[in-house]
DNA sequence: GCTATTATGGACTAACCGTTCCATAATATG
DNA sequence: CATATTATGGAACGGTTAGTCCATAATAGC
């Protein structure tokens, strides 16, 4: 019984997400998010609250729009090392073919807030811990088939294997070479998993 | 034949890179600045620039004063495996250490300025090569003593440890536990070096 | 002590920031 | 068609931004 919205906010949110991926959460301004999300100051702040909360719920949509399809495509049976290679190869694939190499929004925003916003701090952590726990869930199958040696730890190799996909975002954001960026990612699988 | 300025402009570059560090370009105002350096604005103005110019004077004072002294404390004689272990548990450890856990000043500014700044980047990846070159060199040297598996590409390598510096950096800014980290450059190291 | 030169403090500016408000438009229900 | 309800466009707002300007202070050389 009323005005229906001439926008859907689904895609508005998404359209926004990108924007905050490209510039981040300080520099992006709201003469950036209006356009991009085609929509007017008015039905911004009725329908987002303000810039904090859509930002708040642009990361959550990056994480299951982003995160989550990208870690439940390589779960699929047979070798969980293949799996694991796939689930990398993927990832890196596309950040690399991203023209704007904006990196991973979860890397940018760890560094840019962080440690200085605690709800923002919290929803980071998580989408840290849905890569991870993936990482483990593959690296413990792996083990049980006998394709990881009996002596290595699944939880600590799926931290380091994290903390490479925040070093490798960085670097592709620095603008190193597509080849390089793939070298670098094999030398490290090649001596973490054989 | 005229009246002297009442600051140091070294230490109060100090101040504003220490500035920078903590809170990146974009969230630095002037207001936060202009105290921290204990200069007034026209003073700043007269021996700075701007505020983009003094920050790419910090970048370099980050470069010289940071990484270099980094760098350069572990080239001495003696097994280069052990100063490549020096080094790297040196650099973690400071990061550690400090209490607002402000990783690393080139890799936050790679994610904030990095693609959109040309001279930015430049000086980034300057203090990027640095690092590299320093690792590179340390694994050149250990494959000559032996220490090295005749296999390995020290350059390679050297952009793998690279890449890992800035993931751990972005870790401790996500807050991650002193120990975990610890476990996790331990562990890429084992695998990598042996 | 006088003068030339540079440093400093502080008021000021224009542009931009995110946000609010209100009058108007459009729809669903009765 | 009338009315209640929500959406929209656009003007306006106070606060903050980086940066400018000028009158005054302090020094060095004469």
């Amino acid at each position: 019984m009323a005005r229906p919205k001439a926008f859907n906010p689904d895609e508005a949110l998404e359209k926004a997400m990108h924007v905050f991926w490209y510039k981040g959460y300080e520099a992006t301004s709201m003469e950036d998010l209006l356009p991009a999300m085609n929509i007017s100051r008015s039905s911004f702040y009725d329908t987002f609250g303000d810039k904090r909360q859509l930002f708040l719920q642009a990361l959550d949509r990056y994480r299951e729009s982003v995160v989550k399809p990208n870690c439940s495509l390589f779960t699929q049976e047979g070798s969980a090392l293949l799996c694991l290679r796939q689930f990398l190869d993927n990832l890196f694939e596309w950040a690399l073919m991203d023209p704007q190499r904006r990196g991973c929004l979860v890397g940018n925003t760890i560094i840019e807030l962080g440690p200085h916003e605690r709800d923002v701090a919290r929803k980071l952590n998580r989408a840290l811990k849905l890569r991870e726990d993936t990482l483990f869930h593959l690296l413990t199958r792996a083990k049980a088939q006998g394709e990881l040696e009996s002596d290595k730890d699944p939880r600590v190799l799926a931290r380091v294997l994290v903390t490479m996909i925040l070093g490798t975002a960085a670097m592709i954001k620095a603008g190193t070479p597509a080849k390089m960026v793939k070298q670098t990612v094999s030398t490290v699988l090649s001596a973490l998993i054989g």
